[in-house]
DNA sequence: CAATTGATGTAATGTCATAACATATAATGC
DNA sequence: GCATTATATGTTATGACATTACATCAATTG
């Protein structure tokens, strides 16, 4: 798996696949210091390629980066995230009816979308059984 | 208007209402420096306020503040920004479909959402005509 | 009037992201 | 081979966004 990605790539894609949640880059960064890492730049350079490569998501409300949950699908966009406030657990998911319903708007405004962000904060089931 | 604010509540929300698009709260500063204002303290004190009363959104995947274009209905919806990358202009609407469909993915899920962002980033149609 | 609450002022710090420049490596075309 | 181009990398410095901590001031309240 992984094996297109370069040394840094790979180092980053390793360190998101095996967090438990969303992390910034410069966690990412500090994860990975006994690797030889040492600049926020070459964590920011590999998220850049894996994001456009569709294995990262970023999460805007969070300015923190999170493994893709399903890296086969990920032509069908739109995606949506609940992120539990409690314990730091990230949902993905897709609506094709959201999906229409926003696209419908843009067409009919006249307004082509490049990227649609939807972030749901809250908290999840397990956390509200907890409080 | 706004005559319950305080005076740096004021001056901020003037700023934001007078402006064409969203402002970053470092550039709120900057033009409210002749009006005494120091810190970015005195401009996110006042942002903080302003977001709670409704009066003022938060653009996730811009760092970035707008003055609420419908002040009146700020209730219960789900409101959805779409900003033009070209211009900056923002659009901000709402699609009880769309909150419908999350609101049942969140019940479904036991996620009990306190906040849902919607941006979709793109191009308007006079920024697509002049490009 | 003492106590509480909310707003303000200021300095320092923390967190997130990119610019600018140098170097290295790999692929491409002649 | 060798110049050309493209991509990846390393490093330093800087820019952009946001909060902590502490002090002061004014309005409210019991
Ligand atoms: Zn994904
Ligand atoms: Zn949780
Ligand atoms: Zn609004
Ligand atoms: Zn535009």
């Amino acid at each position: 798996m992984t094996a297109d990605l370069t040394r840094n790539q790979n180092l980053v894609m390793k360190t998101l696949s095996g967090a438990e949640g969303p992390l910034s880059a410069y966690t990412i960064l500090d994860r990975l210091r006994d690797d030889g890492l040492r600049a926020p730049l070459q964590v920011y350079r590999a998220l850049d390629k894996l994001l456009e490569m569709g294995l990262v998501h970023r999460l805007e409300s969070l300015n923190a980066f999170v493994a893709c949950a399903h890296p086969h699908c990920h032509e069908q966009e739109l995606i949506a995230f609940a992120i539990c406030d409690g314990c730091g657990k990230v949902e993905e998911f897709s609506d094709d009816v959201v999906k229409e319903r926003l696209d419908g708007w843009a067409t009919s405004h006249r307004f082509r979308a490049a990227k649609t962000t939807i972030e749901i904060r809250g908290d999840c089931g397990g956390c509200t059984d907890r409080s």
